[in-house]
DNA sequence: GTTGTATTCAACCATTCAGTTGAACAAGGA
DNA sequence: TCCTTGTTCAACTGAATGGTTGAATACAAC
């Protein structure tokens, strides 16, 4: 898998475990034991988890004497987001020119709410 | 790795060159053929990306004699940005309320941008 | 029907990943 | 000092991933 940025935050992201974990420290922070608990797997392998949620600069920790409490990065999604809203706008926008002309070829006024647009879907 | 809606979309866009492949995609419409020719790997390895793609729900294809031109499907963008928002949003609440707090310990007004709110930060 | 083009399927290989267990390390409390 | 707690490191295993090549499929053109 590639190494930079979006494409960790998108790996990191990839895992229900790792989501959950973020939505729990959405709630607030907490410690690498405190997150492992709800879930039947080792404690290592949540550890592991937070590891990779951490080199995504999705999560950060400190140290609380031998704990090591987690807190959610708001910074990142960012990234996500101007990256998916380009080209969620782009293919939008392309539907909705494509609409306009279908429509304008058949006549007709109101656009379509079509979603593929296949050979002959105009005829 | 999970089976679901948004672990198979983030892990679709977890490899950049399918991010590539749906920033060219955003542009228009593109055979497999099409896609496959910027890139120095087979056409085949460029297929099974598209139907990682497809199988995320971020692409259809259709049909044309021998072709299978690719479309980007805009809706998926939605339950990702969603997602996303719900936790950015919390996140940011909540450093935004630690601002507060911490600036009021300190008497001072403007909040701070500070981002790792390490043990003693307030000190 | 044969040939050529576009795409996918199948089998294989190397790498990465998520889980395990056991050991190591760091800090607090008896 | 010794013990307990919280966390990470190391080595291993099985499954998934991304790439390859070669064969199969589908359609068009001759």
């Amino acid at each position: 898998m590639a190494d930079d940025q979006l494409s960790r935050v998108f790996a990191a992201l990839a895992d229900p475990t790792r989501r959950d974990i973020v939505a729990r420290l959405a709630v607030g922070d907490a410690t690498v034991g405190e997150l492992a608990d709800p879930y039947d797997v080792s404690v290592q392998a949540v550890s592991r988890h937070i590891k990779v949620l951490t080199d995504a600069d999705l999560v950060s920790q400190s140290k609380d004497a031998q704990r090591r409490p987690c807190h959610l990065e708001a910074e990142v999604f960012d990234l996500m987001t101007k990256w998916i809203e380009r080209y969620r706008q782009q293919a939008q926008e392309r539907y909705d020119r494509l609409d306009a002309v279908l429509a304008e070829m058949r006549g007709d006024e109101r656009p379509t709410n079509h979603r593929h647009p296949e050979q002959g879907a105009a005829s």
